[in-house]
DNA sequence: AACCGGGTCCGCCAAT
DNA sequence: TAATTGGCGGACCCGG
């Protein structure tokens, strides 16, 4: 069960299984082979979102993945703006795919190729991990593997998708949702925070935060997050801004932080620091914090040896069962699975 | 595992 | 009138 919506309770699913014989992780011995499955005509920017995500920064640097750009049948896929890409690879790629990520489309050019959907499914059965961008949640949908689960897309699509796929419920606020062997995600950019998430899910926080310091992009952004942020586009003074609490939070993690101090801090009643976390950020000051305080805790788990109390009073929680409680809601298993898993690597 | 004291969060409403 | 703010009550959640 793995569902990360800052809102909703997780929902039956199965747990994560990625290749034959691998722990709850997913993790792989062999090299994880991924398959990008570029539908025509594919969105671009969203095909080459992962690929950039999970290669090597530098060729030659040591690759964690295997990553394969692949269509309905080999060569010339069509883009969105007309341009066309190479698929070095048919359906036949997603045979031995360990994962398989569909980028968005465009849904006017549906429906989906029938053999796609059927390489999808057997891919899915044989245990691969599926993954939608943006539209591409719709030929995801199209498989029935989202039906009786949450799904996110584009948000400018949830109407259309949900009546399209009524059996599908979508999370219009979110950014992805991760059911462990099926992850869907919203618009375009939001490709960049799922694919991060792959990589901290089979690789460890360390890893994906130094992918995303290489790639200029924001490390952190949890799948709960509100899609867009509303912004007073205009005239006025951009009188509400939270982020100098949230860093000023995040640089006194250690110590207990009170909805009052916040408030204090922004310079807001309570009440308003409320609303105003909550449009920014898409969740409440307690939520954030505690998963901000779980992502140190993997941080000091991975990086050192100290003890599991004394990584629980660093993150500023006050005890090792508190640290264990929230552990486990957000990363779905213990603090010591979790560095007996990525310490080191 | 159940419990409790205090903190958090949100609907509601009045004030601005 | 429309929009924003802040106070309050109470359900709910958190830590111990």
């Amino acid at each position: 069960v793995l569902v990360l919506i800052a809102m909703a309770e997780p929902s039956p699913a199965r747990l994560a299984s990625t290749s034959g014989g691998n722990d709850d992780y997913g993790l792989i011995s062999a090299m994880h082979r991924v398959a990008v499955l570029a539908l025509e005509p594919v969105e671009a920017f969203d095909l080459a979102t992962p690929v950039q995500v999970l290669s090597p920064d530098r060729p030659g640097d040591d690759a964690r993945y295997k990553v394969t750009v692949c269509g309905c049948r080999r060569g010339p896929v069509k883009t969105t703006h007309g341009y066309a890409v190479h698929a070095t690879a048919g359906l036949g790629a997603l045979r031995s795919a360990d994962t398989v990520i569909i980028p968005g489309f465009d849904v006017g050019s549906r429906p989906v190729e029938a053999a796609a959907l059927r390489a999808v499914r057997a891919a899915h059965r044989r245990g691969a991990r599926i993954a939608s961008i943006c539209t591409g949640a719709f030929a995801l949908a199209e498989t029935g593997l989202l039906d009786g689960r949450s799904a996110a897309t584009h948000w400018a699509y949830v109407e259309e998708f949900s009546r399209s796929f009524p059996r599908v419920e979508v999370s219009p606020d979110v950014l992805w949702v991760d059911h462990g062997d099926v992850l869907t995600s919203a618009g375009v950019a939001a490709g960049i925070d799922l694919s991060l998430h792959m990589v901290r899910i089979d690789h460890g926080a360390a890893v994906a935060n130094a992918k995303a310091r290489r790639m200029v992009v924001a490390p952190l952004r949890d799948g709960g997050q509100a899609q867009f942020i509303e912004a007073p586009a205009g005239s006025d003074p951009p009188t509400g801004d939270l982020a100098a609490t949230r860093a000023w939070a995040l640089e006194h993690l250690h110590q207990p932080i009170a909805i009052a101090q916040l408030a204090a801090h922004a310079g807001w009643s309570e009440r308003s620091l409320l609303r105003r976390f909550r449009s920014e950020t898409g969740t409440t000051p307690l939520r954030w914090l505690l998963v901000q305080r779980v992502r140190r805790a993997q941080d000091l788990l991975e990086t050192s040896d100290l003890p599991i109390e004394v990584v629980a009073t660093r993150c500023g929680f006050g005890s090792a069962p508190a640290l264990r409680r929230h552990f486990e809601r957000v990363v779905h298993t213990t603090p010591t699975a979790y560095r007996r898993t990525f310490r080191g690597k």
